[in-house]
DNA sequence: TTGGTAGTCTTACGTTGTAAGGTAACCATA
DNA sequence: TATGGTTACCTTACAACGTAAGACTACCAA
C-alpha cells in the first residue's frame, strides 16, 4: 500500500474513502487512525487536519454513505419516467437499500449515532416532495417519513431536534440557505411547529411510532384475510 | 462505590447489571472492563471469569435488555383479558418500545452485532403464537416478524441463519430442548424450509423487505385518501 | 496431609485515540 | 531579498483500553 513517488495530497474525501474500503473489509473495528493512515500512506495524526476526531471520522462515513444513497436514488431518478408517488417511494426504498447491504457496518454506525446526519436532509426534501405532489398532507408525510426511514436505516429520530450538542458552528446564513433550497422540510416543519406550539417542535416519536405500528398491524390483518 | 466490608460475591449477572449501569449513564463508550470492576469494586481481570471478552459482554448486554423486554411484556400479557391478536401484539410492542427508550444505547449495540441474540427467539415464539392463534398461517406470521421487528429492535435479520460463526458450543441436546419449547417457530421454519427446498433455509430478507415496505406504501397511500 | 478446583488479583504487553509541538514548503509583503 | 504567516504533514509521547499469562488464596474431597 505504501508508495515512494510523490504522493497525492490528502483531502478529507480521500481520507473518508480509505475509512469506507477499511470498514467494508473488515467491520467498524478494522476503522483505526492508524489503519487509514497505512492505506493513505501517510501518519496518523495527519489525518487529525481534515478530521476533527474519530467521532467526526465515523459522523463522516455515515454521511459518505447517505451521499451515495443520494447519488444512487437522483441516478434512477433521472431515469425514471411517469411514476406514482408509490412507485417512485418504492423504488428508492430499493436502492437505498442495496446501498445499505453494500455497507453492513453501516446500519450499526448509524444506529449508535445519537444526532441526525444533514445529509439526510436532502433525501427526505425530496421524498415529502413526491409525497407532497402525491396528495399527501404535510402532516402524513411526516409520518411516512418516520416509517420508512425506520425501516430503510433503521433510525426513527426526531426530525427537528436540535440534539444534544448546544450550538453547532454552521452560521446563520449557512442554515438560512439550507432551509432555503429544503422548501418542503421548512413547510413540514411549520406545519408541525404550528400544531404543537410548544416552541422549537420537537415531534412527538411516540405519536409516530404509533402511527407506523397501526399501519403494519392494519396491513396485516388485511393480508391475513 | 469502592467498599471494604466482605463483598457480595460477583456472578454474571452482576457483571452485566453493573455494564448496564454504566451504560445508562454514560452510553456504550463508558463501558470499560475497568469501569465494571470499579462499579463492583474489584479489579478487570476478574471478570473474564463470568464473561469471556467484550464482545460476549456486548452480546450479554443485548440479552439483558431483551430479557427486560421479555420480562415486561410477560407481565403485562399475564395482566391482559382477552384481546384480539392486533391488540396484543400492539401492547407488547408499545412497552417493548419503553424498554428501548430506558436504554437509548441498545439500538446501537443490537444493531452493530450480527448474530441474533437466542433471546429474541423468546419473543418471537409467542408472537407467532398469538398471530397464528389469530388466524395467521406461518408463511404471514414470519412475515410480520421482520416487518415488526425492523420497527421496534432496528433490525432485521435472518431468522434461521446460523450466522458467520460455524459452530457454536450449544450441545445438540440443548438445541433439542430449546426447540421442543418453541412448537410455532419450529413449524414456521419447517415451512420455510419446505418452500425453498433449498436445504438449510435462510430466509429471503429481500422478500421480507419488499412486503413490509408494501405494507407501509399501501397503508399510507389509504390514510392518504 | 495432599491435591484439586473456584475465584480473584498482579503484572505486563500491544493497540488505540490524540495532545503538544516540530518541520518543511509555500507565499505575500516590506 | 528577507520576514513572517499559513498550510500540510510528521515525531514524539502518553493515558486508557482489552486481555494473555500466571500467581495467589480459600476451600473442599480423598
Amino acid at each position: 500500500m505504501a508508495d515512494r513517488s510523490p504522493r497525492e495530497p490528502l483531502s478529507r474525501e480521500r481520507v473518508l474513502a480509505a475509512a469506507v474500503a477499511l470498514a467494508d473489509a473488515g467491520g467498524v473495528e478494522a476503522v483505526t487512525m492508524r489503519g487509514i493512515a497505512d492505506e493513505l500512506g501517510c501518519e496518523a495524526m495527519s489525518l487529525y487536519y481534515y478530521v476533527k476526531g474519530k467521532a467526526e471520522l465515523l459522523a463522516g462515513l455515515v454521511e459518505v454513505i447517505l451521499d451515495e444513497i443520494i447519488a444512487a436514488t437522483d441516478a434512477d431518478d433521472a431515469a425514471a419516467g411517469d411514476e406514482e408517488w408509490d412507485e417512485a417511494v418504492r423504488r428508492r426504498c430499493l436502492t437505498a437499500r442495496v446501498v445499505m447491504l453494500r455497507h453492513p457496518w453501516a446500519r450499526g454506525v448509524i444506529a449508535a449515532h445519537d444526532t441526525i446526519p444533514p445529509n439526510s436532509f436532502l433525501i427526505y426534501e425530496k421524498l415529502v416532495g413526491t409525497l407532497v405532489g402525491g396528495g399527501f398532507s404535510y402532516d402524513l408525510a411526516h409520518r411516512a417519513i418516520h416509517a420508512l426511514g425506520s425501516m430503510v436505516l433503521g433510525f426513527a429520530q426526531e426530525l427537528f431536534d436540535p440534539g444534544p450538542g448546544g450550538e453547532d458552528e454552521v452560521s446563520a446564513e449557512a442554515m438560512e440557505q439550507m432551509a432555503a433550497s429544503m422548501p418542503h422540510l421548512m413547510a413540514m416543519a411549520e406545519m408541525a411547529f404550528h400544531e404543537s406550539g410548544d416552541g422549537l417542535s420537537t415531534c412527538d416519536t411516540q405519536a409516530e411510532f404509533e402511527f407506523t405500528l397501526s399501519l403494519v398491524l392494519d396491513g396485516l390483518g388485511r393480508a391475513r384475510a
